[in-house]
DNA sequence: TAAGTAAGTATCCTAAAGGGTACTGTTAGA
DNA sequence: TCTAACAGTACCCTTTAGGATACTTACTTA
């Protein structure tokens, strides 16, 4: 029984994941606190098997939450960098407990004879 | 630039992602954290809006990660107990993280003055 | 003159997740 | 004799997320 948790009933978990779930949102983000500020083609370079819009949508949403900054400079061809922002940032600790999470969960699964 | 990350290309968090994520999979995942063993309809008043169908499917999922674990009392009516397993409660700090960050979420969404 | 670049939109389509409702079998209790 | 309890399944439908492809604009370079 351990350790007292969260009511479920008044739990934001869901919140959170509402926002950070998304098939290239986790990627976006990782690249970003990386690099903390990159240009549309170059998150496309680095992220091969997305699409156009699937890069701009997800963009898109996490700008929406606060995450990411969109700067354009009016140039033409158009120059338009993504950074992560302080907010954003605060995501890291959990996007790293989450890899080592699923690090450990793949590790398990490849040997079934683990038991605990 | 800050401290190293993860390589993004590398990253398992759309593993574990790919586990918790699910409408009703954290809700349960908490309910079980908090009483180590429920029986189904026990689950299923605590969460009411849930329907059985929904609730036997996460529950299925999350016992084929081996976040859960079943068992069958072959007496009538059924008796069937769902308990988190040590593997499971392995997730309870990710989960605490993120409601935390889910809170600090809404609680800045609502005073849209913060600047940070 | 033609092609390339950057950062997108617009349109349409598919797949996956989620959900409603009705049904099952066996027993205890009213 | 009828109803309720438990733990589901079967069947079908809607919503959402994700994706392929083509198009745009304005400028530069070959």
């Amino acid at each position: 029984m351990r350790r007292l948790m969260i009511k479920p009933e008044l739990c934001k978990v869901d919140t959170a994941l509402g926002i950070i779930v998304g098939k290239w949102k986790p990627t976006i983000l990782l690249h970003l606190l990386v690099e903390d500020t990159l240009r549309f083609n170059a998150l496309k370079r680095k992220i091969p098997d997305i699409t156009q819009r699937m890069l701009t949508k997800q963009l898109r949403e996490l700008e929406e939450e606060g995450l990411v900054s969109r700067t354009v400079y009016p140039v033409v061809p158009p120059k338009v960098e993504y950074t992560i922002t302080p907010y954003g940032k605060k995501l890291e600790p959990i996007l790293h407990a989450m890899h080592e999470w699923g690090k450990a969960h793949i590790e398990r699964k490849s040997q079934p004879s683990t038991e605990e």
